[in-house]
DNA sequence: GATGAATGAGAGTTCATTCAT
DNA sequence: GATGAATGAACTCTCATTCAT
């Protein structure tokens, strides 16, 4: 029942400059409106999920007229999409192959970057958006589809082409992860799934887990 | 104006003896009644999600007034619960070591039974249950409580056991699995995220996948 | 500021026994229900038309509670549809010429029929029915449509046919009314929207008005 | 996103100056900025009615920020009622009893004129005007009640001295159009009641239906 | 004067739940 | 047990009006 811990109203910059938002125009001024109303969106929907976060409760969590929302965003489902797809970036996990060093090997590679990446996955937002899009990715097909596109697939592809880099170089004794790359990610989704929705308890260490899958797929002969 | 294709008044049993519905109480005819509110809630559960099911829409799917279906249950929530519960038993992934022939290999038997499971998984209600509570899970802390308990655990343990038996017999090479049993079934949460949630268009095929992850888990020296 | 004078709670029925409705189905006090709202509808929109009358005023009204208006109207749009089309049947102004007496001139049938008609036109309904077809009309055209074919048309039908018979009888001396039977109606519309929209304080004389018009349309050479 | 196609910035006079407007106050652009907004306020009263117009499109339609209209105007009521005021002088229907020619009948008189005026009646504001008064007569009686004194009775009066001056000349033969001058004028009402309410499809002609009443009221013995 | 972000009081509509029959 | 009319709280969305700039 705890409610708007930091209103719009008293927002604190990045200069630490607390800023009272009045009437008038002022670009930055709406900039910052914006920004408060989509800060207490995600933070509503987070906890309560789409159906159960009311509009009200998102303006004043944001220090904001209820109405003043709908200057911003047409509708609920706006706010909504504009909240997760401004969120969706920080839900890249990045891998290019490009930055990987001459003679490094692929499984180096992934483990210097990808594993970290992911030990940190749970560090607030990247996790929390994934769950957002899966409960309620089936009824807002667009915003699955946007995260499918920007999340999904380049991770896909980055992987992708690291596994046929790998098989070539002799790393990788099979086609299997060429084949389908969703093979190395699977314990990241079902990380998210266990911890956020099914055992909240008994959190897998998906980082951990991360690196048996590495251990598994790139398994050398002894 | 009715929308009902199969009244509870006229529902068929398994026994296909049609019955019909009549004034005055009988077990019975509550038993069947009750099944029938159920019946419709899931199917609606699982078309529209909790938020937005109707009490009015399960009524007329079940053929029943709406007053009625609070005789039997106390509120949406309890009906919601009620439905996930009772098809929660249709989820089970049976795998028992105990039914491992006396010389199996423990890969040849999960190949035996786990793979034909999950080949099935997509059949219907098994999948759709497990997307039900994902996507209703944080907000019913009670249900995932009982999908875990019912489902993830015991499939956890078998996984276990099994995986201590092959590392006893020498088929596996580590203790991977013994340790983290969520490494071979990592593919059977991911694809149903996959699938249900995140790229309908371009489903994953699971079984393939889970397949693959029992040739890396259980992966022979050449 | 006077508000709902007599409440659908108490309403009096034919038989003047005062019923008070309560839970639970029966036909008849559906019917009644759904008369209190249209009765309560008809009373606020002729009061103060389609925009500023609210659901709320007329469930007070209608002594019902907000939400039970759309179990019988979808929308306030059909409510207003519903009880202006209800109140049109009341619109009808009869002047059959298969009731004209054999040797009455059309004159005096005229005399006997429809000017009787007219000047009871004020009389409630009839008259604050066509205002109101009139003042929202243009926005809700199906309305206006539906007035025109049940109750202008029809009208300028008959008046046709007997300036027809009145024509080849030698009664009327040309063929005016024939070609325009709008001409003898004309003083109708001029006088509702005079006596209802611009000058209340001093009404025209509606029958009065159109017995002029039949005196001069009719005209008998000196 | 800009809809107004032509703003209020650049208006261009009747005397086809183009006149920008400069910030600062100067009499010629305060009556410049009033004209743009009755302008505005008038097209979309017209188009859409009283309680379907919004401020802010008719600020928009007029160039012009939202907050700026209540400089001029306290508030929605008192911008509609200026608006129509201002327009009724258009609506004015002139014939008058000085300008007839010393040997000119009073029906050759109307015809001269009154005929005139109405055939124009419908091009544009005239008759959109007594519509418009028509429409929202009921909720802004000021209005109506302007538009009777400034419209209806002048032109009533002007009938009323025609008649009488016709009645002594023996031009007419009977009182009805000197006790009731809205016998010649019923057709007006009528026909643009018919026309913009009631039948848009089928529009009478109010020139043609006027003249019609013209040769009855005035009917000569033959 | 001019701007348009911000306000906040409703309005229409939905729906879980109750209860007289 | 069974019915579905009735309730009323809650929700989304609108818009006249204000006011800091």
């Amino acid at each position: 029942m705890h409610k708007s811990t930091q209103s719009a109203a008293t927002r604190v910059l990045e200069n630490d400059q607390p800023v009272v938002r009045r009437r008038g125009a002022s670009p930055e001024k709406t900039a910052l409106t914006r920004q408060s109303i989509v800060d207490a969106a995600l933070a509503e929907f987070l906890e309560k999920g789409f159906a159960n976060t009311t509009i009200e409760t998102v303006a004043k969590r944001a220090g904001v007229a209820k109405g003043l929302i709908y200057r911003y965003f047409v509708a609920k489902e706006a706010l909504f999409s504009a909240v997760v797809q401004q969120e969706i970036v920080n839900a890249h996990i990045d891998v290019d192959d490009a930055k990987r060093a001459p003679n490094e090997s692929v499984e180096d590679f992934l483990r210097r970057t990808l594993v970290v990446s992911i030990y940190a996955i749970e560090k607030k937002s990247r996790a929390d958006i994934a769950r957002m899009v899966i409960a309620e990715g089936s009824r807002f097909p667009a915003i699955a589809e946007i995260y499918r596109r920007d999340v999904i697939d380049p991770l896909l592809q980055k992987v992708k082409r690291l596994a046929t880099a790998a098989r070539k170089s002799g790393e990788l004794e099979n086609d299997r992860l060429v084949k389908n790359p969703y093979l190395l990610l699977a314990p990241i989704w079902a990380g998210i799934v266990i911890n956020k929705f099914l055992d909240r308890a008994h959190p897998v260490n998906i980082g951990e887990l991360f690196e048996m899958q590495l251990d598994a797929v790139f398994a050398k002969a002894p």
